[in-house]
DNA sequence: GTCTATATTAAGATAGAC
DNA sequence: GTCTATCTTAATATAGAC
């Protein structure tokens, strides 16, 4: 057993229960390890755990959310499906691409997004500006696709705002009433939404 | 000093730490008080001091933002300021006026939400009950708001919804990027987004 | 790599003096 | 109504056997 086989249990802790919410019974209880050897995968402690978590998730990140975002991307599923198109890609396809994993990140609407558990139950800085990181990307990401589809700066950046807002709120929503709807809702929307004013 | 003195304080730290967060020791230091003056306030300890902030704020709430959404506050309006309209009543003068108290709640988005704060620090199941029936009510009464301003119920409650998103959405974004913009962004729209295909 | 056992510190909570 | 002192429990962390 390695240390990345606990990743998954640990991020279930960590974005229900934030930071402060997980202690070492908790974990030793969902990971079946005693608290000592949970030290001997992670010297660290904790804090070690949930580095390991941001990393792990970052690295989904990259490769599930910001990949589908590239411009090159969809250029070339315009150039292969021979489409006619003014800027030469296909940002809806790649939003809704976008839209399908957050879908399975946050299983429909019924699991909590970890960056903003953290974000509101405020722990060490260095988490903080992990998180800041990771939430500028994406919306970086969005906005530099939207401005590749004929959008200007500015509107590009805050359309990849509001998608981040969307998100968020819906899942903070769906998670107080307990019904995954917003959620759905808003991801069901957000394709068209980002689109906006862009021909197709 | 009655107990009553110490809510302010006591909001301001549960609202950025959460629940789990929040020590005594915390406490004592920004109350001033030591732990077992606080017990001498508080004789159920932290939960019962949570307790008191939820009952203040949702006092707060009553008055300051479900009161101004009352249909037939809007009509009154209407009626001495002698405006003609259909619905008689004008839901994007409260609306606006529900903006200018939230910005007073959340001091222009440098401020986070209790309520999701506690969303996400999962506490108490008392606690997450009282929260899902705060944001239901907020919803509910813009919903209310909007259905006699001519809008259907569906399309009213869709809006509650979204405006809730955007508030709880926004928020967590300008802590997470220390940036009250996108919230003030958010905030600035709210009432024309609202109102979008009612005739004011 | 996992365990039992234990150390250390902090948290929640109470007793009783003033 | 506030304090000092103390208690109890839980949390983080380590030592050392297997």
């Amino acid at each position: 057993m390695t240390r990345e086989d606990y990743l998954p249990a640990l991020l279930e802790l960590f974005r229900q229960y934030g930071y402060d919410g997980v202690s070492l019974s908790k974990i030793a209880v969902a990971t079946g390890l005693g608290k000592a050897s949970l030290y001997h995968h992670f010297p660290g402690g904790k804090s070690e755990m949930l580095a390991a978590v941001l990393d792990w998730t970052e690295q989904w990140m990259e490769e599930n959310l910001l990949s589908v975002l590239q411009p090159e991307i969809g250029a070339q599923m315009a150039k292969t499906q021979g489409t006619a198109m003014r800027s030469a890609i296909m940002p809806k396809q790649q939003f809704q691409q976008m839209c399908d994993r957050l879908n399975q990140l946050y299983d429909s609407g019924n699991l909590p997004c970890l960056l903003a558990t953290l974000t509101t139950s405020a722990t060490h800085n260095t988490f903080r500006t992990q998180v800041k990181a990771r939430l500028q990307r994406l919306i970086e990401a969005i906005a530099t696709l939207l401005t590749a589809s004929g959008l200007t700066a500015d509107v590009a950046q805050v359309r990849g705002e509001e998608a981040v807002i969307s998100i968020q709120g819906s899942l903070i929503l769906s998670r107080a009433l307990e019904d995954p709807t917003p959620f759905q809702r808003v991801i069901a929307n957000l394709p068209e939404q980002l689109c906006q004013g862009i021909d197709s």
